[in-house]
DNA sequence: TGCAATTAGGACCTTGATGGTCCGGATTGC
DNA sequence: GCAATCCGGACCATCAAGGTCCTAATTGCA
């Protein structure tokens, strides 16, 4: 289904939220989870993937909680991606992984899939968590479709 | 990780070899599944989903096998994917699937990942099957980025 | 007419990753 | 000293993907 995994849903969410702490200001897992109505072991360990990330900034001790490092506009949605699955790889045959496909000597798609690698990663530098968390609900599309890959 | 399935990968190297077959010739899953070196039920079972999708067509009895219904430059890759994983779609939300997220009503990104989507799928749909396979190995990046996602 | 080759359409099982929970330890403020 | 909170794991259940196999249906040929 070409889907992202539901902890990365789940930290766009999250992320979102956390914007809305007053500046400086920190808010717990508990609190995030009670605003998000997802699972509070969930949102902690979105928060601790997220911090590992250098998305956010965990505070321990009382007063405690999580803060964003950075404003939304300045996160592309692929570092909240590849932070939550990892790198973007279309296929495990990719970037000098030799050795773990059996056909790789009769395989004509060998390497081509980097391309294809490549056009989504730039579709997704290009949208910060700013974008998706906007006030305006109805995005339009660029009605002219134009070429990521110049096929020629 | 956002990868797409094997599926979808042994179909492309599939469609690549179908397109050796002389000029109205058929191929059959066993002579497929010998010059992919991929195995036979699993060729067989990526012919059968890509016939279903009108990719391929096979020809039953003996003297039987299948053939490309089209030329691979007009196959889009976008189209291969949607067969073999299913429509594109990053999270379960979209498309007005209501009633399905206990969150619904507090989610803030309700409805923002078309946008997302919608850049994929561009990205994919420029790309041909023909664009994998051709001969020349290295693509090049092209290295001015582009905004796939006018983010403004 | 019978037989062999081949696709068509499923059912079935195994395996691995994902989703989700929980626990002990470290840190911080009161 | 105590409570609140993050930190770093381990742990288990579930589910979809991957892969195999079996039984029709169809076709050409001897």
């Amino acid at each position: 289904m070409l889907r992202l995994s539901k902890l990365t849903d789940y930290a766009v969410v999250v992320l979102t939220r956390l914007d809305d702490a007053a500046e400086g200001g920190v808010l717990t897992a508990p609190v995030l989870a009670g605003t998000t109505g997802l699972a509070e072991p969930t949102v902690a360990k979105v928060l601790k993937i997220l911090a590992h990330a250098g998305l956010v900034e965990g505070r321990r001790g009382a007063l405690g909680g999580y803060r964003l490092t950075r404003p939304l506009a300045d996160i592309p949605l692929i570092e909240v991606i590849t932070a939550m699955d990892g790198p973007i790889a279309l296929t495990a045959c990719v970037d000098n992984s030799f050795g773990v496909c059996e056909s790789e000597s009769a395989c004509p798609v060998r390497g081509r899939w980097d391309p294809v690698n490549e056009a989504i990663r730039r579709a997704l530098t290009g949208i910060s968590i700013a974008d998706l968390a906007g006030p305006p609900a109805i995005v339009p599309h660029p009605e002219p479709a134009f070429p990521i890959f110049a096929a020629e």
